[in-house]
RNA sequence: GUCCCCAUCGUCUAGCCUGGUUCAGGACAUCGCCCUUUCACGGCGACGGCGCCAGUUCAAAUCUGGCUGGGGACGCCA
């Protein structure tokens, strides 16, 4: 029966490389109809906050994942010093400076590992080990070797940085005359620069690509896709669908790079699999979180606009600058429309708000069967009207279809703001 | 410095274990064309890689060794 953890520290908020691990663990589990557990490794008293335990926490199940138990190191502290005494007894480990040291003789060691193979130690740097501080607190390295045994997991699944550790864990399993577990090592992830990841790369912890707007499918699909991979070509898969085909054996030795194109282009297709209902629903709630919409904003309006927006955005956040225009009316013309602007154009447009404010129907249809007609009555382009319309519009030169639009904003606004481009060049008759 | 891990397109990867079926397949990004009122979506196409050197073999991306490069660890942090 399988058993297996992930082990937390809650001296941070739970970062992409964390919830990796998180995730091969969960569904090595699931896979196998194992348990997966959670161990709080809240050991440092002075570095642990309540705060990132429960932003951990809370990740963790904002990606879908759940545990079948959960447990506290720093409920565990008699345990571990009960076993360090126990050491101390055997003779393999002895008091000094307050600490308790674990002392061990020189030995080849050798880590079956799974995803690596044999990886092996013809020496180690040192002949002692701290396993309980001066303070009372047992060092990372004591605590988690007695609880991966007590807790009788089967594989310890973990980042590739702890291989270094493993051989002087093994060595205090074999002092304990505890049974060992499988290990794997997984690879670590890396910059989008192929460097150490850190927080000076950008985003890094969960949480930020929850208030970016990227869904939590999406985020989990992709971190699956990092030195996983289903061996079809497949690239967007559930975790219900990895759940039945994930296997240790699968996972690659080597590091991948973070890569927020591929992020975005993964979100983007979960977007795209979305009704527009989800869509308006999700986009709403994001909105709202985020504060953006104008306080007394009638939630149909918004249920007519956000669907302009489906197929362009990437992630939710996009609307934040893409939608502005639909909720504000103070936008301004961007510098980049300055040459359809120069253009006057202040007769035609009001030419066209004039027959648009005749349309009783006012939707794409008729709206753009209006607007081409009046563009041939005026011996302009249809592009040619276009064009100065969306800034008008939007204040942008790129957006959604112009008169899919302009349904969205409605007939008011509309012609409201084709008359703000009439003045601003200075009126249809001047 | 010492120890350890890794090495296929710019990036994520398939292939590698069980050498020939691969002048290496897919995806992201980039570029081009189509669609088109812009951008995006969608469709089509292009560009682009087995780090290097030896060895084994009739045959190596696939096996072995070395080199180089990248990453990790050396805390009374985890």
């Amino acid at each position: 029966m399988v058993k297996v953890r992930f082990a937390p520290s809650p001296t941070g908020y739970l970062h992409i490389g964390g919830a990796r691990t998180c995730l091969f663990n969960w569904l090595y589990a699931r896979h196998t109809g194992g348990t997966f557990i959670l161990r709080i490794e809240d050991t440092d008293l002075q570095r642990s906050k309540q705060e990132y335990l429960e932003e951990i926490l809370e990740s963790i199940k904002w990606l879908e994942m759940d545990w079948d138990e959960i447990y506290y190191q720093s409920k565990r502290f008699d345990l571990y010093r009960d076993y360090a005494q126990k050491l101390i007894a055997s003779g393999n480990a002895y008091q000094k400076d307050g600490a308790i040291f674990f002392k061990y003789e020189f030995t080849s060691i050798e880590i079956d590992d799974l995803i690596r193979g044999k990886i092996v130690f013809t020496e180690l740097p040192k002949n002692e080990e701290v396993i309980i501080k001066k303070d009372g607190t047992p060092t990372y390295n004591f605590s988690c070797v007695i609880d991966d045994a007590l807790m009788q997991l089967t594989h310890v699944i973990r980042g590739e940085d702890h291989i270094p550790n493993t051989p002087k864990q093994i060595l205090m399993y074999r002092a304990l005359e505890f049974d060992l577990p499988r290990f794997a090592h997984v690879p670590l992830i890396l910059s989008e620069e192929g460097g150490r990841m850190s927080k000076r790369y950008g985003a890094t912890s969960i949480r930020e690509y929850k208030e970016e707007g990227y869904l939590a499918q999406a985020v989990a699909n992709y971190l699956l896709l990092l030195s996983w991979s289903p061996g079809d070509n497949r690239e967007i898969i559930s975790l219900a669908e990895a759940k039945n085909i994930f296997d240790i054996k699968d996972i690659n030795k080597t590091a991948a790079a973070f890569s927020v194109d591929k992020l975005n282009w993964v979100n983007a297709e979960y977007i795209g699999k979305k009704s527009m209902e989800e869509w308006s629903v999700m986009v709403a709630e994001y909105l709202r979180h985020k504060d953006f919409l104008p306080a007394g904003t009638d939630s149909e309006y918004v249920k007519k606009v956000v669907p302009l927006f489906k197929s362009r955005a990437s992630k939710l956040s996009d609307l934040l600058d893409w939608a502005r225009f639909c909720f504000y009316d103070n936008y301004s013309y961007g510098e980049d429309t300055q040459d359809i602007l120069q253009r006057n154009l202040a007769k035609e447009i009001q030419v066209l708000a004039d027959r648009l404010s005749l349309i009783t129907q006012f939707d794409k249809t008729e709206i753009e069967k209006e607007f081409r007609a009046a563009a041939e009555a005026l011996h302009l382009k249809a592009k040619d009207l276009v064009h100065p319309t969306r800034v008008a519009l939007t204040g942008k030169k790129v957006g959604p279809g112009l008169f899919e639009t302009m349904e969205a904003l409605g007939k008011e606004r509309v012609i409201e703001r084709l008359n703000r481009l009439i003045k601003y060049w200075g009126g249809a008759n001047g």
